[in-house]
DNA sequence: AATATGTTCAACCGCTTGTTG
DNA sequence: CCAACAAGCGGTTGAACATAT
């Protein structure tokens, strides 16, 4: 209830989108909800269950439409429903679950427990594309796509690696292979996997599966786990943890998380002087920060070297 | 300090799909 | 089988807020 008034203080200072004139002659109201509207529709959800909206519109006495009623309840008033950032997880998550499914947003919801298909597609359309953007290329390029798949998505994994490495007071062997295999490690928890031509979670709450036919049928060009046939995961680990390269990877569509250098930026970049930074209210969060344009630009140089 | 510009996200819209009688 | 209705989905909008000038 506090993230409610918490809201409608906010909503307070919000001019109220009234009605229009023939919306009012149908008493129907719109735009953002009021604390006592959200109280009702809690209270009537609460004893009666979801479903039938538009009839719980009517009996709640709600001047709603049934869909406006259903919206708010699954994108806000759910209990369930988890706000906040966008973490590195489920960012990597989403963009490689976006080469899946494309912009089928509540199927990528699914995925990522407690946020919305409205959320998820607002980060994609809010982030993702207007990288794109500034990037002068169309975000559902090859040039994109392999550049998130080569450059940024290692990068994200860089990042959770590097987070994880941070927080925890175990020691942490400095060569290679011992980072490697704690990047798989975590990994292994973050992303889902294919078993037996089902794409599973290996995150516990993560317990859907589609069919196999459904894979197939809805599986984009850019699919990276194409026709795998086999029990495999995103970034392979063998019983002592070896980290599959390109070459002995038994899974060699897998290659997002090869090193980036083969593949080049520079066919989707901008002119040199274009600035790379983009704006963002929360540096920790946002997967294109300052850190990571200077990372992508020594990824350029080195392309161009 | 005032204004312009950019960003975010809740909410709406229209279309599609599923269900029911 | 078909029509009507309900639910779900993805695209779009616009107001509030943040940041730059």
């Amino acid at each position: 209830m506090d993230v409610i008034k918490e809201r409608e203080n906010n909503k307070k200072k919000k001019s109220m989108v009234s009605s229009s004139c023939s919306e009012d002659e149908m008493d129907l109201r719109r735009g953002p909800w009021t604390i006592d509207e959200d109280l009702t529709l809690i209270n009537y959800v609460a004893t009666h269950g979801e479903g039938r909206w538009n009839t719980l519109a009517l009996d709640a006495g709600l001047k709603r439409t049934g869909k406006s009623c259903r919206l708010r309840w699954l994108n806000y008033l759910r209990p369930d429903v988890r706000r906040g950032n966008i973490t590195l997880e489920e960012q990597l998550l989403i963009l490689e679950l976006h080469t899946h499914w494309g912009n089928r947003w509540s199927k990528i919801a699914q995925y990522l427990p407690g946020r919305t298909d409205n959320e998820i597609k607002n980060y994609w359309r809010t982030r993702v594309q207007k990288l794109a953007k500034h990037l002068k290329c169309d975000v559902n390029s090859k040039q994109f796509k392999d550049s998130m798949r080569n450059l940024w998505m290692p990068r994200l994994v860089e990042r959770i690696q590097a987070a994880a490495t941070a927080t925890t007071t175990t020691s942490v062997a400095a060569n290679n292979t011992h980072t490697i295999n704690n990047r798989d490690k975590l990994l292994m928890k973050s992303s889902p996997t294919i078993i037996n031509d089902e794409f599973v979670s290996s995150q516990p709450h993560m317990t859907q599966s589609y069919s196999t036919q459904e894979y197939n049928n809805t599986s984009s060009s850019s699919n990276s786990f194409g026709n795998n046939k086999v029990s495999t995961t995103l970034f392979d680990l063998d019983d002592n943890s070896n980290y599959y390269t390109k070459d002995n990877n038994p899974n060699p569509n897998l290659d997002y998380y090869q090193p980036s250098h083969q593949h080049s930026f520079s066919d989707c970049i901008m002119e040199p002087n274009t600035p790379w930074i983009m704006q963002s209210g929360d540096s920790s969060d946002i997967f294109w920060n300052a850190e990571n344009m200077l990372f992508l630009q020594q990824q350029l140089m080195n392309d161009t070297m």
